[in-house]
DNA sequence: ACGGATGCCCAACTGATGGTTGTGGCTCAC
DNA sequence: GTGAGCCACAACCATCAGTTGGGCATCCGT
């Protein structure tokens, strides 16, 4: 694929060959390999050199993209110099949607989101410090325990909202308030003990006398759905922001909870020196994102809303 | 690279092995040789089979947009069913601009523009006829001449502007009337003889009188813009969409041409039966482009400017 | 008109590669 | 403990991708 697309560039399969230190021949075998797989004549060979054909030109830029796209793959893990990897709990979390949305916006950011699939946050911890990703979306909850050499911020406010199936008795409320959970059972599974969510999970139910069960092994996503549908007694919380997509034909309805809002405070532990570069435009990214009214309910390590750029003229979109 | 997708996808080398049609090992040899080449582990391996690590997850999605890209790739050439090919006059021309936002805003067209490299536009309505190309930008002046398996739709007019050097007498001139060109030497280098644009350019030098050297040939554009940079009283024309991009040490001025503005109708040439599906969505992405004023100056085959949807109540941008 | 230079393709050869089969080690489930 | 499942290693072999050598067509300057 180079070796076409440097022919092409140069006009001539010699100076490529010579570019590419290989042989001439090399390089016609290779057109040529080329074009008996393709099924098509890429190059018109004249006396001067070769010109494109149509199906030459058609193909070059996508040949370009794909070796843009080869070595975008190989930066994004060459040891040493490698893109920005950052930690996220699921792809189809609050966290990853803010960053996707972020890439969206900026789509030369080179940017690589994996999950480390650890349950307990200081494992998170000992990988960024070990270089291993260069943020976590992780919280540690006791800032005594966040090492020296790291730095925790505020990203977001994620609030939560409730999803019933349609047989459930509070399927057709519009918005709930937590006293309104009460005596409901919440399936929240794949909640990992002695998590920083199991922690939320644990002042949410006893701030709000609630029945939260989240200790349960996660079965799949399939299993929660198919529960959640049938069920006329169990629902689940989700982030507002979290992109769980299912099927239409379940039927799930997702509830806001106000009066106060429930929010999860999601923050991203990143190193305190020589952070990656490609985090500032991140963290500036989360102070344009909305705030949540004072009235939230957030867990002790987050006792208060988080505040946008704004501040007291808060309240933006 | 697709076993490595198809892997992590089911996360055994047995299974990806079985789809792809070859053993476990050869499986394994190319995950081997993919992790020795990019000097890092994409895999754990564990009892049940393997799974991503950290690096392997940060890979995953650069491969399979490469594993797309190549798809695509073949896709554009592939004999009978490929993607739509479109014929511009040059890449920079404003045929390619209109093009580009088109695709831009329609991503997912699969859209290559080629450029034919023919002089007379009877070579590329063959080509349309013969399917080499879905369509071209060419233009046909003689309604008779053009076949009658093709039908030419009036694309948009693309206005003319002049440019000039800094020491050329108009280059403070915010906007030129057609008749402060007379006496002005403009070159346009690169017109075909008995081309469209020849034609053009025939009946413009005749209405108002001016001194257009269409004639000679093109030394690339280098030359021109070494000549326009510095001569006192050698200009050019280029259309007002069109993307030409030149070094700003030039210090070229590009002045429009008003009352009446100059126009050059671009034109698309498409089959009348069966045309490419993906045309529909350009021909009425035309729709949407400005357009100009009555007074406008146009050659004979296109004595009236283009109406837009709006018809009456056109003027829209 | 005619060498010479240039640049392509084809042929023969060879080391490397990518596949196969066979085998062994490891972990997990029963 | 034992069998099943899965991956890695070893040996083997056909193919491939590169090399050198040679031939043909075109262009250019004498």
């Amino acid at each position: 694929m180079r070796s076409f697309v440097r022919a092409a560039e140069l006009g001539q399969l010699q100076q490529a060959a010579d570019e590419l230190g290989v042989t001439q021949q090399a390089v016609s075998k290779r057109i040529a390999a080329l074009e008996r797989e393709l099924g098509v004549r890429l190059f018109t060979r004249t006396a001067r050199g070769v010109e494109l054909t149509l199906d030459g030109q058609a193909f070059l830029p996508h040949a370009r993209s794909i070796i843009a796209g080869v070595d975008r793959a190989v930066t994004a893990i060459r040891p040493g110099s490698r893109a920005l990897r950052i930690d996220v709990l699921g792809l189809r979390s609050a966290q990853a949607v803010i960053l996707h949305d972020y890439w969206r916006s900026h789509p030369e950011t080179e940017l690589d989101v994996v999950t480390l699939r650890v349950d307990d946050p200081r494992t998170a911890v000992a990988a960024v410090q070990a270089g291993d990703v260069d943020a976590t979306f992780r919280t540690i909850t006791d800032p005594a325990a966040l090492p020296r050499d790291l730095r925790m911020i505020r990203a977001f406010d994620s609030p939560l909202e409730l999803v019933v199936g349609p047989r459930h008795p509070l399927a057709s409320a519009r918005a709930l308030t937590p006293p309104q959970l009460r005596g409901h059972r919440i399936w929240v599974p794949g909640i990992a003990p002695r998590s920083e969510w199991a922690e939320f999970y644990d002042q949410l139910t006893t701030e709000f006398d609630l029945r939260v069960d989240a200790a349960g092994p996660n079965f799949g996503n399939e299993v929660l759905l198919d529960t959640l549908a049938d069920s006329a007694d169990v629902g689940t919380l989700v982030g507002a922001r979290d992109r769980y997509i299912w099927p239409t034909s379940y039927d799930l309805r997702r509830i806001p909870i106000v009066n106060p809002t429930i929010a999860y405070p999601i923050s991203l532990i990143l190193p305190r020196t020589a952070p990656h570069p490609g985090l500032r435009g991140i963290i500036n990214h989360f102070g344009s994102l909305a705030c949540l009214p004072e009235t939230t309910w957030l867990p002790s390590w987050a006792a208060t809303p988080r505040r946008g750029d704004g501040d007291i003229t808060s309240h933006r979109r």
